[in-house]
DNA sequence: AGAATAGTGTCTTTGAGACAATATGCG
DNA sequence: CGCATATTGTCTCAAAGACACTATTCT
């Protein structure tokens, strides 16, 4: 105890009562593939504001009660209707946080965001507070063409003198919201928050074997391969990725079998693979041609 | 309006006194370069809990008045006495957050980290809350050795079945507490802040310009190599590195003049340089043997 | 003078990608 | 049967890393 009037000063400070308060939610931008597209869930919300408006799943985080990754399985478990079996195979992880005090026109609303990746499940069902869940497909939502956003990481760019808020980096929440991404119609940020989580997805598959995440628990070479083609958003070449991905130690690992029939129009029974035991790619899975795009 | 018991509960449920409360707070892991090692801004505490422990240097958000960026921007800033100016060179994005509701003691308060590349700055001012700051060796706080740490990127391992909480991806906030990273000493759960904030700027160096940051303005290829060397505590090949950092197009341009004197031990004047306009580095300058370390 | 350093040249190996070839099943 | 597909082979080019070499400047 060093000097009194500081720790008091400190637990005033500490009190929340003592400020305007602020509230915390988690989101989730949950991906998943459904016949060879990229979808992602949303809600409509129920009530105002945005009544009406499609969101992305979440809710508060339990004061004292749970953690933000608790918060953030428990949001996506009720939209999708898994219990813990189903949730197994879900990768999640952490995205950013999104605390504009304008962000939300009530009050301060913090938003802790998490990313997931799922196989193809069921039809969602809307939760408590939504009036409809839905599967929907990204392309949809987040037409491509801005190179920007396409290339994979947002830029900070054309900012005022002073912090490199976000720099050349991940996340930029204070981004001109005129210069906004070009997810349009979502409820507060959250065309930003799912623009931001694709970018991660088309990044984090790169360097990664998350793409696994998406397929069941044995899958072709061409199977993952659509994965890359539907998250990326381009056809590549089928043998050189079948090589690769070979050639990468821990991507897959062979079970032995083959699969029940041919290609759809086709073809020899391919063989099977599971995930393999690597956490990180490497050598990486690089996009191709991103041409000098980030410059 | 759909449905007015549905708007009822929901207002409700926005209404922050209808929950417990919880406090949102930003920390920065400030990272700076001093006498060619990598040094981490560090606070004393000055009131209880861990009252006399070093923590990361961080305070309240103030509530509709601020952004999470900008809070974190007013905490670095009060911390190393830096104006606007002095701040434009700084380099600052988000880390991730931090909700364990047992991480404070007195209440469940959610932090959201940020990640800062400085140049070589004055020594530190206590802020308002601080008995002191001082810039400190990382290398003291988080020895080198352990494997997952010291490859970059923190690993869920051993998890019980169900959600991947942070998966094989960047954060685990939920991470075992008794199999925590190495950075003992420091208050509530900054040891795996800060950890995982070294985990960042390794990777981060990697495919971002982002070493220029802790530099001046004007910097010599030898300087960058130093960066990247204190950052990843390992030596590097000068020759290829040379020649490689010019060879990627955008990293660093030259300014045609020639440094003051040669090597601090004799040798040539170097060609000084400037950060280039890549945002990011390709091809990357990836870490050496990173070995199948992480697999 | 001696030693360390800046910068460049060369060689080898690895990996990415273009393209070709072969075999297998579906329609 | 004809065609799409799975898988493997070959070739070329770019890049990483090991090593060598020269010129310069500090002590």
């Amino acid at each position: 105890m060093a000097d009194r009037r500081g720790e008091d000063a400190f637990l005033a400070a500490y009190d929340p009562r003592a400020f305007a308060p602020i509230a915390v939610t988690v989101d989730v931008v949950a991906l998943t593939l459904r016949q060879g597209a990229l979808h992602v869930l949303l809600v409509r919300r129920g009530a105002a504001p945005y009544e009406n408006a499609w969101a992305l799943p979440g809710g508060f985080v339990q004061a004292g009660r749970e953690s933000l990754d608790e918060a953030a399985a428990r949001e996506l478990a009720e939209e999708t209707g898994l219990d813990a079996g189903g949730m197994g195979r879900v990768h999640l992880e952490q995205l950013g946080s999104y605390g504009r005090p304008d962000r939300d026109p009530r009050m301060h609303v913090v938003s802790v965001a998490y990313l997931a990746f799922a196989p193809d499940l069921p039809e969602a069902m809307a939760g408590s507070d939504a009036a409809a869940a839905a599967w929907v497909p990204v392309d949809v939502l987040a037409p491509r063409g801005n190179p920007e956003t396409a290339t994979g990481r947002p830029m900070e760019q054309g900012r005022p003198a002073g912090i490199h808020g976000g720099g050349s980096g991940r996340r930029s929440e204070d981004a001109d919201p005129g210069a906004d991404h070009p997810c349009t119609g979502l409820a507060f940020d959250h065309g930003t928050i799912l623009a931001e989580g694709l970018d991660r997805a088309r990044a984090k598959i790169e360097y990664t074997p998350l793409a696994t995440a998406f397929l069941e628990e044995e899958f072709t070479i061409t199977e993952l391969r659509s994965v890359y083609e539907a998250v990326w958003g381009r056809a590549l070449h089928a043998g050189n990725f079948h090589r690769k991905v070979l050639s990468v130690p821990g991507f897959v690992e062979s079970t032995g079998a083959t699969a029940g029939r041919g290609g759809s129009r086709g073809g020899p029974r391919a063989r099977l693979y599971r995930a393999g035991d690597a956490r990180l790619l490497h050598p990486a899975l690089l996009r191709p041609d991103r041409e000098d795009s980030v410059r």
